[in-house]
DNA sequence: CGTAAAATTGCAACATTATAACCTAAGGCC
DNA sequence: GGCCTTAGGTTATAATGTTGCAATTTTACG
């Protein structure tokens, strides 16, 4: 685990570092990302909070760029094909990758109260797929886990 | 793994013991399994393959029952509460659980191309939230894992 | 029983999330 | 420049899920 987002941080870090993985990624890819693309993406990590598409729009708007949801949803479609960002099923929701460029399973602890979410180590995940090979026969593609529950902070103000 | 989906069963006995199953457990907690509670939990189970809630209502109509959005979803929040039903988040679909009555996170694997889920066994899957509340200090209250891919039977199809 | 409280259902409208279809504009390349 | 591919703009609509309130049924209990 890189990053413990329930513990204080300079967040500003996070989101330059975000960006900074993106250009390089892209450059790697021979993908552009696009200012629309890479606004999207500095949204998402805002905060450590999934964020709704809908939500990207009002902001999208304010900056004055085109705001629908096609656009909204193509950003991060991009995002999500390059491994940038990941989507929270169970939340509609949307937030980004802290070690994209690597292929690995999507797999989160989201607080119910603050709402921030904790990318996990997704060893433990892979090990979940690998059983399933192993006991079904099947062949696992893609997978997602999601906690839900409280983070210290909201446990203890509790 | 009490039953593997992939392979050929009397599928007449699978719905037959997921009612039997939810009327001894709505008898246990004092819950009512209505006409309408039951002919959902039926229709969830008439194949091993996640069901929309929007697919329930032309079916509900059919036969009779009242089908506006609310009534299925109050009946599909009704066994998402005993634990009758899971949730399938990606795919927004329900699907039966195999083993009611004995609180466990959500766990399945989902063939991209027929569609049938298998429940799987949910000891790997607490470990996560195990190792999560260990490292992070976080409490964990609920959690899904979804794997996508192939099933046996899919693979040797392509 | 009989009545009050609680649970369930019917119903209409609405909110949220996501996609389709079609066209225009911009960038990459010979 | 001319051609192709990718990206973005625009409108409309599809798919999924919820709210609020009235009517009804069931349960609890004296």
């Amino acid at each position: 685990m890189t990053h413990n987002v329930y513990k204080s941080h300079d967040h500003h870090a996070c989101i330059h570092t975000a960006v900074a993985r993106a250009e390089a990624l892209c450059a790697e890819q021979g993908a552009r990302l696009t200012p629309i693309r890479q606004r999207v993406l500095e949204l998402v990590w805002a905060n450590h909070k999934p964020v709704g598409a809908y939500d990207l729009l009002p902001k999208l708007a304010e900056e004055g760029f085109n705001s629908a949801p096609p656009t909204v949803y193509r950003a991060l479609d991009f995002l999500l094909e390059l491994g940038l960002v990941h989507r929270i099923s169970s939340l509609n929701a949307f937030i980004g990758c802290t070690h994209p460029g690597e292929a690995h399973p999507s797999c989160f602890f989201v607080c119910r109260a603050c709402g921030k979410a904790q990318e996990l180590d997704p060893e433990q995940v892979s090990a979940i797929a690998r059983q399933a090979e192993a006991a079904l026969g099947v062949k696992v593609e893609q997978q997602i886990t999601e906690l839900t529950g409280l983070c210290p902070r909201c446990q203890a103000a509790e």
